[in-house]
DNA sequence: GCAAAAGTGTTTCCTTTACACCCATGT
DNA sequence: ACATGGGTGTAAAGGAAACACTTTTGC
């Protein structure tokens, strides 16, 4: 029997905090198929190619952010037999999470707030799925990992820091308790001395990302509310 | 340019308690390339296969784990161009956890200890990296799933669950404080109205798997303590 | 001075831990 | 009777949430 060969790609999510709102990378399509809707930016990898390397590679071509630092983790593999109509394609799905980038040059290309891109379902193939899953991540990653630095500048403030917090989780956080949380975390933050007043009233203090590749103890999201106690009566 | 079309596989990483030892079921290899060392079970997608269906399907052929309810999730995918001498290969691992059954028929599959395939490197290709994702997986997600269930048979008794968590993290628990969580963890486990001593002194009710798809609240795992703390003189 | 945002202290509540103690079986 | 493991009660310790209060800037 013969070894059956496929296309395979790399798709890349790659969020953002911008304007107040989590946005993506998306690629704006003007041709078959799903013309006219939205695609995640990615392309197929070379034979001799490894899959960050692509990923990294296609981050420069597609997405147009070049020599950026953007933290990149491979986020899923994507392989069901007609999600292309063209061909069968397997699909490895990597999560880029960037600070809020002037967009690529191209207007093809272009930051789409999440809302927007899955509300109406105007995605191509499976994207919209893709992307779904790209967001959940990044929402479970902020609470056990260090990585909504990699939403700020290299040097931020912990309101700037909260506010990705937020946005990405669409909850609001009490700032003092916050406060104490992150610069209580083990090797979270850094501490710089300097400060700035970009965001009006008492000088901030700046802080660069630590060491830390886990937060202990984490940051957990406020849960909807799950125990099955209700009010007994007096 | 024409499209570079590549040999995909799926390879499974099945993890079991038995004997007190986590176990993995591997492959014994008896040709080359790799001879004489282990492998996962796997092997090559069909054209018209969704992966799941593929990982499925090698479940029954490879691994002789047909006809089995076997708990089956994507791990991770591999593809650096020379991870296969013979050709490039990108392989999209999954993780299977489950209760303690007979190996297969078949002499090639058996269970091994975790610690014996890890510790001297006699693995195939990159598989003992891959088997290595498929344990911290597995143990990263018995503190925030029910999944540690996936390792008991239908019904089991809370010790045999705590077995089940101090064997994968390699740390005692304390039986009395183990019961109340996971008895109070939402849905976690529904208590049948049998008991049994197979384990020993006073009869143990039984349980079975609950509906719940996330532990709230979830059993977290001792941590070797990270605080920078010290005792200050007095 | 006043508004605005940063940051600290304190109280309250709740979860987790440690462990004493009782329970129900096999031998 | 007594050994063995199952299961409950409870007090102490630790961490999170709520929020009053102080600090330091811009205007």
């Amino acid at each position: 029997m013969s070894v059956p060969r496929l296309a395979v790609t790399v798709d890349l999510v790659v969020l953002t905090v911008r304007e107040q709102r989590l946005s993506a990378l998306v690629w704006r399509r003007d041709r078959q198929p799903y013309e006219n809707c939205w695609s995640l930016p990615g392309g197929f990898i070379q034979l001799d190619e490894d899959l960050p390397v692509a990923a990294a590679r296609l981050m420069a071509e597609r997405a147009g952010l070049a020599d950026v630092r953007i933290h990149l983790e491979q986020l899923a593999t994507y392989g069901y037999p007609d999600r292309d109509p063209r061909q069968r394609v397997v699909s490895v799905a990597y999560l880029g999470l960037a600070p809020d980038l002037p967009a690529s040059s191209r207007a093809q290309v272009l930051w789409q707030a999440v809302e927007i891109l899955t509300e109406a379902d105007r995605a191509a193939f499976d994207h919209r799925r893709i992307l779904l899953d790209g967001i959940e991540r990044a929402r479970a990653k902020l609470e056990y990992s260090p990585l909504a630095a990699a939403f700020c500048p290299p040097e931020f403030t912990v309101a700037e820091l909260r506010r990705v917090y937020e946005i990405v989780w669409g909850t609001p956080l009490d700032p003092r308790n916050f406060h104490r949380k992150v610069t209580g975390a083990d090797r979270f933050l850094v501490p710089t001395d300097r400060t700035t007043t970009r965001d009006g009233g008492r000088p901030a203090r700046l802080y660069r990302r630590g060491a830390a590749e886990t937060l202990h103890p984490p940051m957990l999201r406020p849960r909807p509310l799950s125990r099955r106690e209700s009010v007994p009566a007096p």
